[in-house]
DNA sequence: TTAGGGACGTA
DNA sequence: CGTACGTCCCTAAT
């Protein structure tokens, strides 16, 4: 059931103050929302509203009763929502506020809430997008933000939002002017030529920044400007298209500029925003120059924060007192302000990205020396991602049709079988049907599953998913039907999937990466910008095999070993409790510790690993039979999931997802392996109470690799989930960037110390090396393969080395061969 | 035509 | 109340 939160009745303007002003000292601060906290409240902001502006100010060094403050409308609107209206109470407040300036002159404004900027600002894109850039109001400084409503549901934003106040505290002091920049966004063509061959012969650091559109011709990009900042305050745009998207040279001028623009670009050591990954590829893909890229603003911005948001113009209201400008390009390309407009646009780009590297800069020099090694680390794996993103592989096409049409008559047929099981037709991709069927129309117990809302909160949701379906065809085994649903759904979305991918002419598949596309400093996998290829990370197992290395080559698959299991036994480890680090130097996987005392009985669970290795010998033909592998598969989840503080039930749901319906496994059962696992290896617990007191001390916690990942959201019990997930997703990253980083830059894995690889990286699953070579090179490739994955983990104190398990075989799906030979 | 959600794939 | 992601389809709103 939705139960919505009682709305506030509507009162009248009488009962409320509209503003309030300081009756002592002034501070200069006027601090303006959108409407009171509810129909009762005497003041303008009241109750949790007035302790959280209260505290915000504080931080800012502000007396929040010394401000200002009043509202756009006095009273608390219908739906919490100012209306058309309701405009006369705003025209109203804005003319007492203006009233106000002769007894209290404004030196700074803060206005909050997603409904009070538009009133200061005309045409803006809103707070999401402006909140923290600094704009003039009746010729004051002004500061827009969220409004202590908001952050209750977005806590994260708690810190920015106290960001931002700490600004207009500051303007209050010492104003603020718009820093004015030099940009040269209209050169001649001897200009352009002089300016780059200054940048080829003196090599400086710049920054670069292009602009690009979506040819409407077909899945390419065309360049419509680069851009060069020279510093903060300077730089150089080099236009492509005029007016009427006409070539802005001459097609002789324009060959000569591109290619200095190739030299320069290959030459001079360069900063950009996200410039490692996008600018390079575009670049590399559609120009074929290689961008001599040093420093990425965005990579650098995300050291600091993981959490936060990573846009230019973000980092810029976190770092900057530079005004809102990201609105420009739209206009500019829609034709609303002269096309020219696109290019200062870039130009500005090009300072406010030096000026944020200098801040960022200075900010990550105040942490450890890890964090700028991380930060380093990753902007050399950005080349291996890119090489990767442009090597790309090869699918096999005919396999490809092959597989979609013996998907497509099983469609058909399971589709027809359903029919008739149903006695009605139902579309099972189409969640409203289904339900329709399942809960109207068979009138089956409604199922529900826990869905997280914005604010963080849970909600409970009518659901028609994989394992709603499966519970009620248990329950109701006269229902072949809602089994057939199912499992045709998922082979829908199978099939789907293989018939997006497109193509090269040959089978060329690419993929992009984000080497900083996550919270926890794993990498997140992209369909490629050009739109032939796959997401890399997400395709199905049972379809690997349509993937090759193409040109010759084998696909070698190199996974690490447990290496979660391996991190957490090192957590364990500085917490008294070596258990985990032993089992595993000894060659026992927790999981198969915990089959063992199933098969054998309990008390097997506290035996030393002397005892514990014949045993498993013993056990191990067992564990591969059909009913072995169940009881491995269950202790597989109970083990990992337990490891992140998983509970019983939903160790039972997984079991039973996870297994297509075939598994399972009561809770209690679930419970008593879990607590069998918690009895080897009790600095767990510990680690449960361990990790939020990590947090809450400093609010951040530092990762193997270097990385400091700051906690943004409430201190709750989530947040205990999210830090015992950090560290071995973190670590287990780390790991396989380090292989991929010595298989890349070492020139052991080069062809007379060149540019020629012997082993090439193709892809990176997380814990997964995915590498193409010439199998008659094999005895070379181990060679490689042992010197670029030997190397020491270290967690909380404790070093060891995760094993990497390297196959090889014909394609992605069928690596059964191993690398140093079988066993 | 586009955004948001539901469902489902990976580690 | 494991965590971390991206993509496909459908639906409702524009």
């Amino acid at each position: 059931m939705n139960i919505k939160p009682p709305v506030p009745e509507e009162t009248s303007q009488q009962q409320n103050v509209p503003i309030y002003l300081p009756p002592v000292l002034f501070n200069g601060v006027y601090v303006i929302g959108d409407f009171p906290y509810d129909g009762r409240t005497s003041l303008p902001f009241a109750n949790a509203h007035y302790g959280t502006l209260k505290g915000l100010c504080r931080t800012a060094k502000l007396n929040f009763d010394e401000c200002v403050q009043t509202n756009l409308v006095p009273f608390f609107p219908a739906n919490a929502f100012i209306s058309v209206e309701q405009q006369a109470y705003v025209t109203q407040s804005l003319e007492q506020i203006v009233e106000t300036f002769k007894t209290h002159p404004p030196k700074a404004f803060i206005f909050l809430g997603r409904q009070t900027l538009r009133h200061f600002k005309r045409g803006a894109d809103g707070v999401d997008s402006e909140r923290g850039a600094p704009f003039l109001w009746q010729g004051i400084p002004s500061i827009a933000t969220f409004h202590p409503r908001e952050l209750y549901s977005q806590f994260d934003y708690y810190a920015v939002v106290e960001s931002d106040f700490g600004k207009a505290a500051r303007y209050a002091i010492n104003g603020w002017t718009e820093e004015k920049l030099e940009i040269t966004y209209a050169p001649t063509f001897p200009e352009c030529v002089r300016f780059l061959q200054m940048l080829i012969e003196r090599r400086p650091y710049i920054s670069t920044d292009w602009e690009s559109v979506d040819s409407i011709l077909g899945k390419y990009s065309l360049a419509t400007c680069i851009g060069f900042g020279i510093n903060g305050k300077k730089a150089f745009v080099i236009p492509f298209v005029r007016e009427g998207g006409k070539h802005y040279f001459s097609l002789e001028e324009e060959i000569v500029i591109w290619r200095l623009v190739a030299k320069a670009l290959e030459s001079c050591p360069q900063l950009g925003h996200n410039i490692c990954q996008y600018d390079h590829w575009f670049a590399a893909y559609h120009c074929k120059i290689l961008m001599h890229a040093v420093d990425d603003t965005m990579f650098a911005f995300w050291e600091i924060y993981t959490e936060l948001e990573k846009s230019l113009s973000f980092c810029a209201s976190i770092h900057l007192d530079v005004s809102y400008w990201k609105n420009e390009l739209k206009l500019a390309r829609s034709g609303k302000v002269p096309r020219d407009r696109e290019f200062i646009y870039n130009g500005r780009d090009n300072c406010v990205t030096i000026q944020v590297a200098q801040s960022t800069g200075k900010e990550i020099k105040e942490l450890p020396p890890a964090v700028r090694a991380h930060y380093k680390f990753n902007i050399r794996c950005s080349r291996i991602f890119q090489y990767m993103s442009l090597r790309g592989c090869v699918v096999d096409r005919d396999k490809l049709r092959d597989r979609v049409s013996k998907l497509t008559l099983e469609t058909a047929s399971e589709a027809k079988l359903l029919e008739e099981q149903a006695g009605r037709k139902i579309k099972v991709t189409s969640p409203k049907q289904m339900k329709e069927w399942l809960y109207r129309d068979l009138r089956l117990p409604v199922r529900y599953k826990p869905v997280k809302q914005d604010d963080g909160s849970i909600e409970e949701k009518e659901t028609a998913d994989f394992l709603a379906l499966a519970y009620t065809a248990r329950e109701y085994p006269d229902l072949p039907a809602l089994m057939t649903a199912a499992l045709l759904r998922k082979k829908i979305k199978r099939l789907s999937s293989l018939n997006a991918i497109r193509l090269g002419p040959n089978g060329e598949c690419y993929w992009n990466f984000n080497l900083i596309g996550t919270e926890t400093g794993r990498a997140s996998g992209y369909k490629p910008y050009c739109g032939l290829g796959v997401q890399p990370q997400n395709v199905d197992r049972r379809d690997r095999d349509l993937f090759t290395a193409g040109y010759g080559m084998v696909w070698g698959k190199c996974d690490l070993e447990g290496a979660d299991a391996w991190t957490v036994a090192g957590q364990l480890s500085l917490l008294g409790d070596d258990t985990m680090l032993k089992d595993l130097l000894s060659g026992l996987k927790p999981a198969q510790i915990l089959s063992l005392a199933t098969i054998v009985g309990e008390e097997v669970i506290g035996w030393s690993q002397e005892k514990l290795k014949p045993l498993l010998k013993l056990h191990k033909p067992f564990l591969k039979t059909k009913e072995g592998k169940q009881i491995y598969d269950t202790d597989k989840s109970v083990s990992h999931g337990t490891n992140y503080m998983m509970t019983a039930p939903t160790m039972h749901i997984t079991i039973f997802q996870k297994s297509k319906a075939e598994l399972f496994v009561p809770i209690k059962q679930c419970e008593k392996k879990r607590l069998l696992y918690l009895k080897r290896y009790p600095g767990l617990e510990k680690l449960y109470a361990h990790i939020p007191t990590l947090i809450n001390s400093h609010g951040y916690i530092d990762c193997p690799s270097g990385m400091r990942r700051v906690f943004f959201g409430r201190a709750d019990n989530h947040r205990t989930r999210v830090g015992l997930s950090l560290i071995p997703q973190n670590n287990t990253a780390y790991a396989t960037n380090r292989a991929l980083h010595n298989l890349y830059f070492d020139d052991y894995n080069r062809r007379d110390k060149t540019t020629s690889l012997i082993i090439q990286p193709m892809n990176q699953v997380h814990d997964e090396c995915d590498l193409a070579f010439h199998e008659n090179e094999i005895e070379r490739v181990r060679e490689i393969f042992t010197k670029a994955t030997d190397f020491d983990s270290e967690v909380w104190g404790t070093h060891f080395k995760i094993p990497f398990d390297p196959n090889y075989g014909p394609n992605w799906g069928e690596c059964e061969t191993g690398i140093y030979g079988d066993e």
